[in-house]
RNA sequence: GGGGAGAUACCAAAGUGGCCAACUGGGGCAGACUGUAAAUCUGCUGUCGCACGACUUCGGAGGUUCGAAUCCUCCUCUCCCCA
């Protein structure tokens, strides 16, 4: 993997670069659309190339590993080739389903015992072991187990939690090291950096994390429900630390918002179910503001879906048949909403990096950041 | 023409003397959702009030009772079976 910056913004730490994969080229600040288990929920690949824009996108460790298996991700040949997708894949590990499963497992020194949310099967994700399953895979960005810690979360434990999280970060990165990529194409690994809302406890992950000397770096553990000025101090204090010509990767995050605060602190890439899963549940993100589509203003509005909208859904359809199609339970409902937030969301990275490249990435922001939460 | 059943809130449907402003579903309205156990979940849904609460409701009219959606009388309407 390679990363280059090219332009850094005069105001803030916000910057834009390319990072280039076996797959492709990724022009950041980007958005990678969740494809939890070999899917965006919601939107074939086609859409996701040519209405969304996507050059990367998620998968999941814990979901493709119990179905459909190594065993099949194998015969197939890796997950690009199993779900016909050519450009990039970053891959989590299971650490947030450390968090999310958290009453299904139980964490020990060597790994994290789940119990199978689909059936109720014992598995054991060990630090190597999730590397392993990220080489059948073939994700062209593999993520370190970590423990996601919850919110509120003391001190006491999210050090302890963190202590665990390095020790898997080693195990992890010595697996790393020692192997070799599957399917011909290069393979690189991320560190996460944990310690919950503590500032001492997140200068100790970064800089404990920044000496593997990976080639990107992730921050997780944020936005599990602290109060969004607190994620924004800890990704201030981790990125002064963590080393500035790599990615910074602040996982899970976010709101149009979040994003665009994360991004002029030095935050490169993003991820988050938010475009797709409250695109399903009838929420739609515009640069204008919120629409809950469910609303009943909406029942007789004839005006396009998003006027200034990135794809073909916004300018073809009405707000009133979008929302007779969520309110009647239509799967084209939460299909067009999922399509328009994931080309939103995608619109809004590329236009932070065309603002970042004028040098008016600053002021352009501050006026944005008020718009986006507005609801309409 | 004969026999039977039933009328409860927007709809369906419980309740058959006080614990009923009335179970539950649906519908409606609103909210939540951040490395996806989520096409999910939560709240409200007679009127007024922020709330305590007050007031008016269970086809209609009258009656019994301390007290009625629940018991009695009459009326209106609906459905089913047999001719």
């Amino acid at each position: 993997m390679e990363f280059s910056i090219l332009h850094t913004d005069p105001a803030s730490s916000a910057r834009s670069g390319l990072l280039k994969t076996g797959h492709g080229t990724i022009p950041t600040p980007i958005f990678m659309p969740v494809g939890t288990a070999g899917s965006v929920k919601g939107i074939h690949q086609r859409d996701l190339k040519d209405e969304v824009g996507a050059p990367i996108i998620l998968g999941n460790t814990y979901h493709l590993y119990l179905r459909p298996g190594m065993d099949v991700l194998q015969k197939a040949g890796g997950l690009h080739s199993f779900m016909n997708w050519d450009r990039s894949i970053l891959t989590d590990s299971g650490g947030y389903q450390v968090f999310s499963l958290a009453a299904n497992r139980k964490l020990l020194p060597e790994g994290a015992r789940f119990q199978s949310h689909i059936d109720g099967s014992r598995h054991m994700f060990t630090p190597e072991r999730v590397v392993d399953i990220q080489r059948i895979i073939g994700s062209d960005i593999m993520m370190a187990l970590d423990e996601c810690t919850p919110w509120p979360c003391d001190a006491a434990y999210a050090k302890k939690s963190l202590d665990l999280t390095h020790r898997w970060l080693d195990l992890g990165w010595e697996r790393y090291r020692n192997t070799g990529p599957l399917h011909g194409h290069d393979q690189t690994f991320f560190p996460i950096v944990q310690g919950s809302v503590y500032p001492d406890l997140r200068r100790r992950s970064a800089e404990y994390i920044a000496g593997k000397g990976a080639e990107g770096n992730a921050i997780g553990g944020l936005s599990v429900g602290e109060p969004a000025e607190d994620m924004y101090a800890m990704v201030a204090e981790v990125n002064a630390i963590l080393p500035a010509d790599k990615p910074r990767y602040l996982m899970g995050v976010g709101t149009p918002v979040n994003l665009l605060e994360a991004i002029a602190l030095g935050v490169d890439m993003f991820d988050c179910v938010m475009p797709t899963r409250n695109g399903r549940n009838g929420m739609l993100f515009t640069a204008r503001g919120i629409l809950n589509m469910k609303n009943r203003k909406w029942m007789d509005d004839f005006s396009p879906v998003d006027e200034d909208g990135h794809c073909f859904a916004d300018t073809q359809y009405s707000k009133a048949y979008l929302r007779h199609l969520i309110v009647s339970g239509e799967m084209l409902g939460a299909q067009i909403a999922s399509l328009h937030n994931l080309s939103f969301y995608l619109w809004l990275v590329r236009q932070a990096r065309n603002e970042i490249e004028n040098g008016s990435f600053s002021t352009w922001k501050e006026k944005m950041v008020s718009v986006l939460a507005t609801r309409l």
